[in-house]
DNA sequence: TTGACTTGTAATTGATCAATCACTAATTAA
DNA sequence: TTAATTAGTGATTGATCAATTACAAGTCAA
């Protein structure tokens, strides 16, 4: 079973060197071979792991997104109900920090057209807003749609104070 | 001077064919034969008005933070205190609703790493910002600068709501 | 009317890149 | 040991595209 663990990482490796190399460049600008060289590995191999670019790119979107939903489920099962908004909002901002690739991929995702990327942006997504909402719901916190919009919305303008370099977006005493 | 007019409108023109194609398929997949069809004249021409495509992009995404900001002064001009945030949302709206094709362009750029495309983009937010929260302050609005943060905030969740098609980010009442 | 200027295009170029092909080297199972 | 499988690469291909070149037809001023 080591060649298959062995690849399994490899497979990872490539996922996140794709991540790297696409947000830092962008999706279509990126290369196949520049992400092969993030990777280690060479440019032919990227398809023996991933059919197409698009393939890569989906799977580095999904794992995004898996990393956001996990850190949220953790707040949403560990924090109290009066410290719940707050360390959601803190587990975001950690995830900017330690993973902005990830969030301007998602950025990026955003205006991307193809149907596949749509799908995966918009099923993310909805997996937070619900699971937000539910937990504000639970907490018994007031109009918990509206609460988690606006959490949403925060985030949203957080990306683009990050991608912009706009930190006055992002100024702590007015959220 | 008919020269002259018949040329500008050719350069408007082709700016408008390029928001277009660039938002319907993205600024990098779009090609500058497409535009150039876009707009009725050859690929080659395209290079007359502009030196380069980026060239080209900077000037689209400059026309459309003209749009806006000139659709936010109207407003501020003449809207009352009591329903200036209320017109400045119905505003936007409009803008969503009538130049779908800027507002993708500018959701694209706000992950384009080009320099001068971060200027153009970090200019437009910059002005928006300003003059909608100078606006709220002489309106007497509590908390001005926060109200314009969340006013961005709740944009750039319209925005998203219509770029992946998720109607329920824009519930009406939630707002 | 001729020479300079402007408007416009067809054809080409040089680069780039996703994807395929043809192959070698290592690993494993019998 | 050997046959089959797996891991991995170098070389190539076919397509695409921004940008250039070289040219033609119209306009206008002297």
């Amino acid at each position: 079973m080591a060649r298959k663990a062995a690849s399994v990482n490899r497979k990872e490796e490539l996922v996140s060197a794709a991540v790297d190399v696409f947000a830092e460049i962008g999706y279509y600008r990126a290369t196949t071979a520049k992400v092969a060289e993030r990777a280690g590995i060479s440019q032919p191999y990227v398809f023996r792991f991933f059919a197409t670019k698009e393939d890569l790119l989906t799977e580095a979107l999904s794992v995004s997104w898996q990393r956001m939903t996990e850190a949220f489920r953790a707040v949403i099962d560990r924090a109290g109900a009066d410290t719940l908004e707050e360390e959601l909002v803190e587990a975001y901002v950690g995830i900017m920090e330690k993973h902005r690739s990830e969030i301007l991929l998602q950025m990026q995702a955003q205006t991307i057209g193809e149907p596949r990327i749509v799908e995966t942006m918009r099923s993310g997504f909805r997996e937070v807003r619900t699971m937000v909402e539910e937990a504000f719901g639970r907490a018994g916190i007031a109009d918990p749609k509206r609460r988690t919009l606006l959490f949403l919305a925060r985030g949203m303008l957080c990306n683009i104070s990050m991608s912009l370099d706009l930190p006055e977006l992002m100024e702590e005493e007015n959220v």
